[in-house]
DNA sequence: CGGCTAAAGCCAATACCGTTGCGTTAGCAC
DNA sequence: GTGCTAACGCAACGGTATTGGCTTTAGCCG
């Protein structure tokens, strides 16, 4: 059998419905615990009918996995340039801090966290955090300092971060100061080999 | 008014209830998805009546955190003892790994998550591990050897290795063997300051 | 512009969850 | 053993999420 080529239709109204959706979405995740976020609750602030929901995405928790990953992955943040690794370093930890420290992106991160099962190979909240390292590690050599690799400051910067906001732990400027102080000083040491991973 | 002390019975049937309903989270936990983990489900299972659940608990995701923490917070690990603490801090890492690392914990580990909500001064689940490192510090440090802070090993030990379960990042072994590298390497280096946080 | 049909809306039926009141069982103290 | 009552089981109720059938709207293509 010859299956058709399933025409989509992403314009008007569908795109009209769909960023009504994402936005009511957005609203209740700022609002409160994402415990009372249901099907119908989105449809009504969306001024959607439910069906719609139940027909796109069939799950809460995989409207709630779209929107959350949609929301992480467009930080339109510039990588900072201080003109030294360490500042850069320490600018960005702060900008990451107060990046994920807002109560509606820390929902949407243990929204993301929870919904995920299984291993994935990287995490898409994570890919734009990667680019920007590098970004700040190609800066860091284009000045001949020695930078720590890409994983180093994910392993040691951004990860610190996340867990710590996922974790609820307060975390406050002086500690983001002190992870980049960290991996700056992971970078001046050479102790673990090549590490290139 | 003198509140008459209420007396708790906690032995018997009332044991046996509750161990039955925390062994059938703990199975049902290991069986799939959290999603369709709902009070009646848990009671079928457990041969209990879903009334006592919502009595005890009122809620899943209490009831769920519950679990959760116990079940997080009894690691009978020993501290691993090698005799240096390189050793020490890559057999740790290791055993925290194969820990969290496995399909159950993890879910665990992400239902108290997102179960989480505002800021909660420390994190229950991250209290043995603060306990652990505590231990091998201080045999560390009688050796004479420079030892990192508690607070460097979760940030750069622990919370690479729990953020990167929960968000489903594949980690094996050599990797908990470089994070253990990194946080001698910075033991070793005194570079940022006394670091006693 | 007009036809085709994907996608949204509407409505009713269903299923399941959470809640409450009351009778029954069985710890704990004496 | 006996009494008191905390904790469990049972059953019925109310509400809300979910599903299916059908109609209506409006993209996309010629």
């Amino acid at each position: 059998m010859t299956s058709v080529a399933p025409i989509r239709r992403t314009g008007g109204r569908s795109a009209r419905v769909l960023d009504a959706i994402y936005t009511a979405v957005g609203q209740l995740m700022g609002e409160g615990k994402p415990d009372k976020l249901t099907i119908p609750v989105v449809a009504e602030r969306a001024g959607v009918n439910p069906t719609s929901i139940y027909r796109r995405w069939g799950d809460i928790d995989e409207l709630l996995e779209e929107v959350a990953v949609a929301a992480l992955t467009q930080d339109g943040d510039r990588a900072p340039d201080t003109g030294s690794l360490g500042g850069d370093l320490q600018a960005w930890a702060r900008i990451v801090l107060e990046d994920i420290g807002t109560p509606k992106r820390t929902r949407y991160l243990r929204a993301m966290v929870a919904a995920r099962d299984g291993l994935a190979p990287d995490c898409p909240c994570l890919a734009q955090r990667r680019v920007m390292a590098a970004e700040l590690i190609e800066r860091s050599e284009a000045r001949g300092e020695r930078a720590p690799s890409v994983a180093q400051i994910i392993d040691h910067l951004v990860m610190p971060l996340y867990g710590r906001v996922l974790m609820g732990h307060p975390t406050d400027q002086a500690d983001a100061d002190r992870l980049a102080a960290d991996v700056l000083a992971l970078a001046g040491e050479g102790c673990s080999g090549p590490n290139d991973r």
